[in-house]
DNA sequence: CTTATATATGAGCATTTACTCATATATTCA
DNA sequence: TGAATATATGAGTAAATGCTCATATATAAG
C-alpha cells in the first residue's frame, strides 16, 4: 500500500506550483490513514443501492429478513448477507423471536448521517 | 438486475413474520431504484481513503494535482484518476492556470455531508 | 521549433464486491 | 422424533474498483 517511487522524488524536485509553497501552508491536523479508513468505511457501507434501500426501510420500522427480501425483490441469501455486513459495522442489530429475526437501525449517528444526506440531496 | 424467481414466488406464500404483515402496512413513499442508486453514487464518491484525504485536504484549500499526490503520497496519475472521478459526479471542480490545475470542491451538500460526518464519527 | 513540465487518459491487473447456489443451523409444530 | 420454516453461511463467480505503467495533451521557456 504504502509506495515510495521515483515520482514521489522526482515531484518533491519540480513543481511548486503557485510558488508559495502550498503543501507547506497545509497546517491544520493532518488526516492519518486509519481515521480515512474508518470514515470510508461508513461512506461505503451507505454506498451501495441494495444497502441504502435497506437502511431506508429500517428507519422506517423494524424488520425481518423475510420481509426485508420481499421489498427488495431480492433473494433470501442476498439480504441476509449484507445483514451481516451492517451488523458488523454496528450500523443494524437483531432481534430474535422465535424462527423470526428481526432487524432495526443500530446507530443514531449512522441514522442521521443517512437522512441529512438524503435531505441535501433533494436540494441538488 | 430484476429477478422474478422461485424464491420470490415462495416468499408470497409463507411467512408472515409478526402476522401483522409488516410490509403491507409499510405505507410511506417507496424508495425508486433509480433513487436509491443515486443516493448510493454520493456515498460511494466518499467510501474510499483516498477520496476522503482529498476531500479532507479540498475542504481547507484548492490545491494542485501535483500538491495533492505530494500530500497522498501517490502517484500523479492515481490521483489524476481519482480526481477525474469525483469532477465527474460535480463533487470537485477544476480552475486551470498555465500549465497547472488548481481542484476545489464544487458542491455544498457533499461538503456540509462530509463535514457533519466528520463530526458523527468523532462522537462514536 | 524543441525541450521540459503538469496533467490526463487508456490498458492491464490484482483485489474487492455483491450476488447465486447449496447447505447448515435453529426453532416450531405435528 | 421428524418435517417444515426462517435465517445464516461458505464457496464460487462476474463485475466493479483502484491502482500502475506507458503515453498523450497542453502550456511555458529556451
Amino acid at each position: 500500500m504504502e509506495k515510495i517511487g521515483i515520482e514521489a522524488i522526482k515531484r518533491e524536485d519540480t513543481c511548486t506550483c503557485t510558488g508559495i509553497g502550498s503543501v507547506e501552508l497545509m497546517q491544520e491536523p493532518q488526516i492519518t490513514e486509519e481515521q480515512a479508513v474508518g470514515i470510508a468505511e461508513v461512506f461505503k457501507a451507505l454506498g451501495d443501492p441494495t444497502r441504502v434501500k435497506m437502511i431506508y426501510y429500517l428507519q422506517q420500522r423494524e424488520l425481518c429478513v423475510h420481509d426485508l427480501a420481499t421489498l427488495l425483490e431480492m433473494g433470501q441469501s442476498a439480504v441476509s448477507h449484507q445483514l451481516r455486513y451492517l451488523r458488523d459495522l454496528h450500523i443494524v442489530k437483531r432481534r430474535k423471536v422465535g424462527k423470526t429475526v428481526f432487524y432495526s437501525l443500530d446507530d443514531e449517528h449512522i441514522e442521521q448521517i443517512f437522512v441529512q444526506t438524503l435531505g441535501h440531496l433533494q436540494h441538488m
